[in-house]
DNA sequence: TGCCCGCATGGTAACGTTTACATTGACAAA
DNA sequence: TTTGTCAATGTAAACGTTACCATGCGGGCA
């Protein structure tokens, strides 16, 4: 049986008013009374029940995190941006995958009620309905990449559109004419945008090039197989850009299984610039998502809107996804020795 | 103001008890009635507060996982893991990360009590009295990679003493003599544990060897600045281990640099086989942590402690670590275009 | 001396559920 | 008709904490 307040209280000789005081630093409490409770509370191991204390207080002081999957180095850095935003608000996080089952997802969401004071989500099925439907209404919740952009929650997106663009136009300006993309799965939002973006810049760019899109999933292996498919074409491409770093990192792994070098015989590109990336070989030519900045972004709203609900108003905000040139795509005649960064953002 | 279950009541004309029978899938309660309480629950989008019902039934269907740090592949490997067999218990996870300081640390088990019901620690800091000070006697816990061996609690490792031997007995096997290590943090238990086996190894295998150690601390950043250390040598070494694959990866992108192939001029192995380590090029050879898979049985183990306490016997198991032949240590004209397998484990 | 004020502390009602126990009513057996 | 049984439902006590209000006590001031 766990001790409980009314345990200290009692050994304590002293009510269990004054022991709650003593632990949450109130400031009508006689010093001499506070060390003498916090002694027995050390003594007696005491840890008041964080349930018990949120059930009154409605604070839990932790947010949930419903996610598509943890698998990865995309989400390793996003949780890890929503962790380090979350210790600096002294808040916890409750973390959920729903691998993309909606009815698992919203099973998720559910459970979170009462044990989290605010929720963030992304969710390739977040969409209006979806959470109107299952999120409660007077829960602060800020949402990740989803297509929902109006409506009653603040919103964080990547510029995957954008930034698509960017990439094409950089592969263009090196003298690509065929390129071709390895797509993400064609549910997702995100893999929508960026496939959005290379048709837009290849019909803006190159109007007369056929666009070659290769179907991809956003796992290594996925782009692996598209780099298999890539090497055995006649005409082959000059150029590939994988909708994710992941993929691109098998796709490398394909090309130079096939004898190919990178970026000599074919350039290679990514998007998401995950840490990885930095050190393949050749370093990979990206996109910066800034993952870890988007989560870190939705944490710091969601906390205001929890700490000041009145004061918050919805915003929607889309982080600028620059391009990153690494070797890759440059010709080893051009300067290439860079000196990889650290790997701190 | 959230709807609670005596609002559902109200509106249904039916007493709390009721309503919760009816919700909880009770036996007796006619169908006509739970059909019409789950209408009303339906309308008024009605989700019972999680802490309340936690408070009564003491079962928060939660587990903490803490965590020394979030950052890159291993921990993203760790969490999948036990997110994974946590999914198929029905439980939710509350992650914390203590980022190597002892004092949040601590402040992170004690915040986390009822609210879990059971805890998972991986932490430098976890010896005896630390947990002893800070974890109520009465809350199962399973631990992971630590240096406490007896003791309350059941303990999961990997076999690190014994997958660095092999490591050096695999090179020396393929004639190398002059085998730099490139170590991990010094206080860290598993870093301290493979180097101990890349000395005893060292000292059985090549006696007559002097043993070179470089510090890095498990980061990408350190494997690069060993690599570029090494590149410097004269008499440099044939075979570098670092004693994980981040630092490997980093390393391998100094040696590229610096024109040295691998492993032609220099061979290469890591530790961990974190998915990445498959699609690097050349892919890297490296002992098979089962990163995923020792989240997975920690959390199983706790998971039956948790349902049946009594019943449950302190155990201590140790994951054997399988040594995995890549390129990065055979050179090129042995056969090489094995193909990379599927990143599922 | 008497009064009032402020401060430390105690008592207890919340918070939103579940569940043991009480109550009701219907129906069958005597 | 009475009585016993059983199923469906209601009532209220927990769970462990905090917040509000009451209480008592000591000291300063008139």
């Amino acid at each position: 049986m766990a001790t409980t307040i009314k345990d200290v209280a009692r050994r304590a000789g002293v009510s269990v008013a004054t022991v709650s005081r003593a632990l949450n630093g109130h400031a009508n409490v006689t010093p001499r009374t506070r060390e003498h409770v916090m002694g027995v509370v050390a003594q007696m191991r005491f840890v008041p029940s964080s349930a018990a204390r949120s059930m009154i207080t409605r604070r839990t002081h932790t947010v949930g995190a419903l996610l598509p999957d943890l698998h990865g180095e995309y989400f390793s850095e996003l949780i890890r941006g929503i962790d380090l935003a979350a210790r600096a608000r002294g808040l916890h996080l409750l973390v959920s995958s729903s691998h993309g089952d909606a009815v698992e997802a919203a099973a998720a969401l559910r459970a979170m009620n009462g044990r989290v004071d605010g929720l963030l989500v992304m969710s390739p099925h977040a969409n209006a309905d979806f959470l109107w439907g299952n999120l409660s209404n007077d829960l602060p919740a800020v949402l990740m990449n989803t297509r929902v952009a109006g409506g009653l929650h603040s919103s964080f997106a990547v510029d995957n559109y954008a930034g698509a663009h960017a990439m094409v136009q950089h592969l263009v300006e090196r003298g690509h004419r065929r390129i071709a993309f390895i797509a993400g799965p064609e549910s997702n939002f995100e893999a929508q945008e960026r496939l959005r973006g290379y048709r837009a810049a290849m019909l803006e760019l190159l109007p007369d090039q056929s666009q070659q899109v290769l179907q991809g999933d956003f796992a290594q292996e996925s782009g692996f197989r598209a780099g298999g498919h890539v090497v055995a074409l006649t005409d082959r491409p000059t150029a590939i850009f994988a909708s994710n770093d992941m993929m691109a990192v098998g796709c490398l792994s394909a090309l130079s299984e096939a004898g190919l070098r990178v970026p000599h015989d074919v350039a290679l590109a990514g998007f998401d610039d995950i840490p990885i990336s930095r050190f393949t070989s050749p370093p990979l030519t990206t996109v910066r998502a800034r993952i870890a900045e988007l989560g870190g972004l939705a944490l710091e709203s969601l906390a205001s809107a929890i700490e000041e609900p009145e004061h918050t108003v919805v915003q929607h905000q889309t982080l600028r996804a620059d391009l990153v040139v690494r070797q890759s795509t440059t010709p080893s005649t051009e300067p290439r020795f860079l000196r990889p960064l650290p790997h701190a953002t």
